[in-house]
DNA sequence: GGATCCTTGAC
DNA sequence: TCAAGGATC
């Protein structure tokens, strides 16, 4: 009798998962599942103690979702990925594996520990992976030249038309191979975990699907018109499960068609249709520019902008105190939450790099430190694109104006109400600029006074940035 | 090789 | 109205 081992990562589901269902095909395998926790790699990896949270619930009901079809799942802890391998190993061998499935991870210290992984295991163990976490692999669409697409619609054009000539489909979840096993209580990893608010993110597999389901019924349809304004709920907050694998773009893909199949040829569903296309083209990215993995801005010339150093307007970002109102509810949105609104994403990344002339490397950090739903290769690839350094990145001289960008998307101040109670007394016509309305009234704001003049941040920007790509072309 | 295009804008 | 320049076919 065979035995399969399935070494979950970032896929945390019973459902449309590749390798449980591939380990599962033959039904005389003795089937077993392992989560290896890597506390010293999350930490390198600047994993938000949230997102941590997220997968210790999700690696507990998938422990018992397996558990009810007679898979054990077994959760193991070591430092970090080397460590790992020496770890799958010993397993392996004390559990005469034969053969070992996983889903790809497409960041480079992952596919570094994967080619590492199949070396030593050599022909001992057959080793599976497959391409999971993507509706189409990277690398299979490219341009006339077989290159990747470096800008994004030629790109989703490509894609769609691929999509036209199949689509992937969605395996079930695997039946049951025996009586149910006994859920034995876990130990939780030894890395720090914040509460998830569990009316935003509800835990399990099955919540995620109802979500998705209730997502593509109509919010889908209005998602074009919604989605900009914080103060409404208009997006489907289905990052944070896409993130860990508690669903699958394939899920996501067929659900959406289901309800509206006119998506595909740009019908309702298709904007958001093409948010899990911008989610594809930033992974299929990573994998043809290992750079972006190594920090790297994907425009070279922008690693000569000289930025600021200033510890106490970054602090003064983070915390949400810059006297931007839109600027800061929406750290503070990502402060208390973990998630924050894709707009408001774009708008306090722009005043980061763009206002404070911090590099945009540190605001990347930050964002991992705290998100839910952090992902390298989607949060690198907005920063980058914030910045004006990465692939169709927003022009260097196109700089947001943050109390416009508040004006357009929040025009009454209800999102900054939300997170900003001492803004509470301000008239609308002054929400975005409280300093105004105080100076008029005469009276003190418990409230920050901006901490820079946008107009002279911006020209001081703009200078930056040209000094850079003038001292490229010098080099040359 | 020339024409067209380029997520989210600002002044 | 402005804004560079590369990507793509």
């Amino acid at each position: 009798m065979a035995t399969h081992l399935v070494w979950f990562r970032n896929d945390l589901r019973v459902n449309d998962n590749l390798a449980l269902s591939a380990a599962c095909r033959d039904p005389d395998a003795r089937v077993m599942g392992i989560f290896i926790a890597t506390p010293g790699q999350w930490r390198q990896h600047d994993m938000s103690p949230r997102q941590a949270e997220f997968i210790w619930q999700h690696v507990q009901s998938l422990h018992a979702a397996l558990a009810q079809r007679g898979i054990n799942l077994v959760i193991h802890e070591v430092d970090n990925f080397d460590d790992s391998l020496a770890h799958l190993k010993t397993f392996c061998t004390s559990h005469n594996v034969d053969a070992l499935f996983y889903n790809y991870q497409y960041e480079l210290n992952e596919r570094q520990r994967d080619a590492a992984v199949e070396k030593m295991l050599g022909c001992e163990v057959i080793c599976q992976g497959f391409d999971d976490s993507v509706l189409l692999p990277p690398g299979s669409v490219t341009t006339g030249n077989h290159e990747m697409y470096k800008v994004f619609t030629p790109f989703s054009r490509a894609f769609i038309k691929q999509l036209h000539e199949g689509l992937p489909e969605c395996v079930s979840a695997p039946k049951a191979r025996g009586a149910a096993l006994e859920t034995q209580k876990l130990n939780a990893f030894d890395y720090p975990r914040k509460a998830v608010d569990s009316t935003l993110f509800p835990v399990g597999e099955q919540q995620a699907i109802n979500q998705l389901r209730q997502f593509c019924r109509q919010p889908v349809a209005d998602y074009q018109q919604q989605r900009d304004f914080p103060a409404n709920d208009g997006t489907s907050r289905l990052s944070a499960y896409l993130a860990i694998g508690v669903l699958s773009p394939r899920q996501c893909l067929h659900r959406l068609l289901k309800e509206h199949p006119q998506a595909l040829e740009g019908g309702a569903g298709a904007v958001w249709l093409n948010e899990l296309i911008w989610r594809e083209f930033y992974r299929h990215l990573l994998v043809a520019y290992p750079k972006l993995c190594r920090h790297q801005p994907f425009i070279s010339w922008t690693d000569n902008v000289v930025w600021q150093q200033d510890e106490a307007q970054f602090i003064a970002w983070q915390q949400g105190q810059t006297g931007f109102p839109i600027v800061d509810a929406a750290m503070r949105q990502l402060n208390a939450t973990g998630w924050m609104h894709n707009r408001l994403r774009m708008v306090t990344a722009s005043f980061l790099v763009k206002d404070l002339l911090i590099d945009w490397r540190l605001g990347e950090r930050y964002f991992m430190s705290q998100l839910i739903d952090g992902d390298l290769a989607a949060n690198n690839g907005g920063w980058q694109w914030a910045a004006s350094t990465g692939t169709d990145a927003a022009p260097y001289f196109r700089i947001f104006n943050p109390t416009t960008q508040g004006e357009r998307f929040d025009a009454k101040g209800a999102f900054i109400r939300q997170w900003l109670p001492e803004l509470n007394d301000v008239p609308d016509k002054f929400i975005h600029t409280p300093w105004l309305w105080a100076q008029k009234e005469q009276l003190t704001l418990d409230y920050p006074q901006p901490i820079v003049d946008h107009k002279q941040a911006r020209i001081a920007t703009l200078a930056a940035y040209e000094a850079a790509r003038k001292s490229e072309e010098k080099q040359q």
